[in-house]
DNA sequence: AGCACGATTAACT
DNA sequence: GTTAATCGTGCTC
């Protein structure tokens, strides 16, 4: 994986791949977000695959329209969005330009500036162990959709940081994703650490 | 212009 | 286990 390193910030190669290949791979890897000076980071312990406009279950089946026109822009893109008039939802664009895929960060294990994530997640016991918490701790919101991960001077990156070999990987059908219909409520695109406690469940 | 519906969370019983 | 919160989006009229 040392091929996707440039110095430290992920490259946007790395995202060029099919997407459970980027999905398995940011298992492990370090979130980074910049704040005032101050770094706020966590290693990504739980992620989803949504893949093309055949994924029922991908926003990208209603085709390209204003919302999902990040989606079908260069890998290493960032998406965000609104779920239930509440909640940002991170996710990053994979694949080829112009087919529609991502990956949704759904929890992280925070490492750096937990004080402040803290703050930002009030007194919940839980800081970081879900997409709309995650964003929340870390201060992402709409004002990224469309940032480029990648790009050398953006504030939020992943820092290469692979998973030891000896890890094991769980997959798992997706998660929240109601009356979609199979076989995309099914498919065991959720990834995580085994054993690893900074998850949905 | 109006409507139903979320890739969720926290606060309930 | 159940439910309210809350609004952008895409679809229908």
């Amino acid at each position: 994986m040392l091929q996707f390193a440039q110095v430290t910030r992920l490259s946007r190669a790395f995202f060029a791949r099919p997407t459970l290949a980027v999905a398995r791979s940011l298992l492990g890897q370090r979130l980074v977000k910049r704040h005032q000076g101050q770094r706020l980071s966590g290693l990504i312990t739980e992620v989803e695959a949504y893949i093309g406009e055949t994924d029922l279950a991908c926003h990208a089946r209603a085709g390209r329209t204003p919302r999902t026109d990040v989606l079908y822009g260069q890998p290493g893109l960032i998406y965000v969005y609104l779920n239930y008039g509440i909640h940002w939802m991170l996710n990053f664009v994979t694949e080829t330009e112009g087919f529609p895929a991502a990956v949704l960060i759904r929890a992280i294990q925070p490492q750096e500036g937990i004080a402040l994530m803290q703050q930002r997640r009030s007194s919940s016991k839980h800081i970081a162990n879900g997409p709309a918490k995650l964003t929340q701790a870390l201060g992402v919101d709409n004002r990224w959709n469309g940032a480029d991960l990648c790009a050398p001077t953006s504030d939020l990156f992943i820092e290469h940081c692979p998973l030891p070999p000896a890890a094991r990987i769980l997959t798992a059908p997706r998660i929240g994703l109601g009356l979609t219909p199979e076989p995309w409520l099914s498919k065991r695109w959720n990834f995580s650490i085994h054993l690893n406690p900074y998850q949905t469940h």
